[in-house]
DNA sequence: ACCTGAACACCGTTCAAGT
DNA sequence: ACCTGAACACCGTTCAAGT
């Protein structure tokens, strides 16, 4: 945000900043992008920066910190714009729509966002700020604001796991007589398995919209 | 299920069965029970049976194998009577507690779970034949019915991490001027965290089956 | 068939030593 | 203040060798 000078600190040789936390993400961030979570440590993070593993101490006191400076950065992405313009039930589904885009890459930062202190979040913070608002303005309670969304966050995390189900995840394999009904069930899917959590996701998040307007407004819609 | 002699394998000593996937199994349970999922390593669960690490892969081929048993375990434990007697919205809600209420204890397994092929796991598959059949008699689609129960599961996986999350998470810190509204609201919550969570979760859940009771039985309920 | 012990290729983290 | 290099205490997994 504030431009810094590019500060000679202390009184000896400027010692060019090799490291920051902003590099640092920023690095992190890539390295999750172009290969993944699982090539995401420590000592590949400081060879990407060009710095040693312990270097990294200096900035942040462990990789879950990390993780969560990753994840202050993906919450920026989750596009709040909806509730500038449209109806409380409207935005909330739009919402929670980028909101599991976002996360259905992200999958790895779920069990680290879910029980993490908004203080140590900034911008989940601005994104909470702006929803709570929009619920206000309709006249929702303080409280039930929260808890809704609490909820949708709950099914979006939840669901975000599903985009990266594999195709064969409802086939029984050699076990198809324990679940006849469910087997033939599941074979009316789209063979598409992100078409397939979409229209799972989609169900749900209408169903669960649709009985908080009911609830809320009294509206049947 | 089948009751095994206890067989003198092959010719000569009969030596005594050291280890089998179900001794594997419960020891891996114990050490998750009583110690937690961070405690849970091939070692610790090699010196819980009294062998080497490497003798448990004669039984598994990964420690995600080993999480993999424990959660078919884990879903045995999930209450589906309710179908038995109860209609399927209300059969649905209690089948949701409980699973949540499981998994609550076990959110180590939900990445596993969540993209875990069924014919890797005899219970769950069980368990989703019953719900499919309980959504099938009170006519519902087959897609639908999968749909269902998937979109429940991602509410219940989701809300099953906020039992666990820290009675400060929405304090905002030195934050709060980003976020005065949210604040606000979020004192407003119980200060316990678990009633707090609990009071979310039955929120999304409610108008989840609300809203899909709606949709296919037409009632407003 | 099933177990042991040694070894391998990693992890995250700490810390004395440098500048 | 910030970095390096060595070291520590682990991980999961493999494999030759035993019975």
């Amino acid at each position: 945000m504030s431009q810094q000078p590019p500060s000679t600190r202390g009184r000896g040789r400027p010692s060019s900043p090799v490291l920051s936390r902003e590099r640092l993400t920023q690095a992190a961030i890539r390295i999750v992008t172009e290969q993944g979570y699982r090539r995401l440590t420590m000592a590949s993070l400081a060879r990407e920066l060009g710095v040693s593993a312990s270097a990294l101490y200096n900035h942040v006191s462990s990789k879950r910190d990390v993780l969560v400076l990753i994840q202050d950065r993906v919450n920026e992405q989750i596009d709040c714009s909806p509730f500038n313009t449209r109806p409380w039930d409207e935005a909330l589904r739009e919402w929670a729509r980028s909101y599991r885009r976002c996360f259905a890459q992200h999958t790895a930062l779920i069990p680290v966002m879910a029980v993490l202190p908004v203080a140590d979040s900034p911008q989940t913070l601005r994104m909470y700020e702006r929803v709570a608002r929009a619920l206000c303005d309709a006249g929702i309670d303080g409280a039930d604001a929260v808890d809704i969304i609490v909820g949708v966050e709950a099914l979006v995390f939840g669901a975000a796991y599903d985009v990266l189900a594999p195709t064969d995840i409802f086939d029984p394999g050699g076990l198809e007589e324990l679940a006849p009904t469910f087997t033939r069930f599941a074979a009316q899917r789209p063979r598409d398995p992100r078409a397939a959590a979409d229209r799972a996701f989609e169900l749900a998040l209408d169903s669960l919209i649709g009985g908080l307007r009911q609830r809320f407004t009294g509206a049947v819609g």
